[in-house]
DNA sequence: ATAAACTTGACTAATTTAGTAGGAATAGGC
DNA sequence: GCCTATTCCTACTAAATTAGTCAAGTTTAT
């Protein structure tokens, strides 16, 4: 299964967006220096995030990205998606690839794994960024 | 974080396992056919799971391994944690990493995956090798 | 016009994964 | 006492993925 820094990275990247409570734009510059991510590779996530429409972008100076939605409705799983394409346990639903569906074993595991993207699943569509952003205050 | 082909091929192979009930020995040869895994690549996981004390082996012709204990009390858990390492979803416990406890940034997603650590694990740890053998027998 | 910011695509180094290869050790059967 | 089936063990490697970098734009506020 996939879930790596990309997803890691956007989740901070949003959650930063959503501490911003001005209604002015946050440039990436701000969120790679907060966040010490690199500006490059934050641009490459903000554009799927864009594409997404998690987040809105205004262009030229004092530009930058604004969430598209109230953070209580932004789900964390709408996140990870939009970066990491999916978040998949197996690739075993066609008969002819391996480890799977041959012709007297069956994929003994399937509903197995099938089970546990379910599970890792349900847990990011329970938070969205509200949650992350109201537990941070306890930080302070 | 990791969950790859040597934990699903882990479990596929203990479950291979857990539905033997002779008492004589299974080789990895006839796994490595069932299962359609490598029988290198067998060789590596069941090292491993032997020096966790999941599997007893037999040496010399007829040999092969047999579960350590009750298929009922293996968790799945320890299979992955005996391939796997470990399933970990940051690395940021050090101060000085990347992404995390710089000074005056919190490392703001910290507790998520951490919860989500917790959350996978659980799914593994409230599984054993039974649940996952009987289930199997509907589909016949 | 200029500069701040977004947009886009191509490229790359490092790491990890998923194996292969090649033996050495062990034990049962003939 | 050799043959063979099996485990045991280490080293190597090809392919894929990750985590970026780089370079060249485009857009728009001022």
């Amino acid at each position: 299964m996939k879930l790596t820094t990309k997803g890691r990275y956007a989740v901070m990247a949003m959650a930063d967006l959503a501490t911003n409570k001005d209604f002015k734009p946050v440039s990436l510059n701000e969120i790679a220096i907060r966040q010490n991510i690199s500006l490059s590779y934050l641009e490459q996530l903000f554009l799927k995030l864009k594409n997404n429409n998690l987040v809105k972008s205004v262009r030229g100076p004092q530009g930058g990205y604004v969430l598209e939605k109230n953070a209580k409705d932004i789900k964390l799983s709408s996140i990870i998606f939009a970066v990491n394409e999916e978040v998949k346990t197996l690739n075993c639903k066609k008969e002819s690839k391996k480890g799977c569906g041959g012709r007297s074993v069956k994929c003994i595991t399937h509903n197995l794994w099938d089970d546990l993207e379910k599970h890792i699943n349900g847990f990011f569509e329970s938070k969205n960024l509200n949650d992350l952003v109201s537990k941070q205050e306890n930080f302070f």
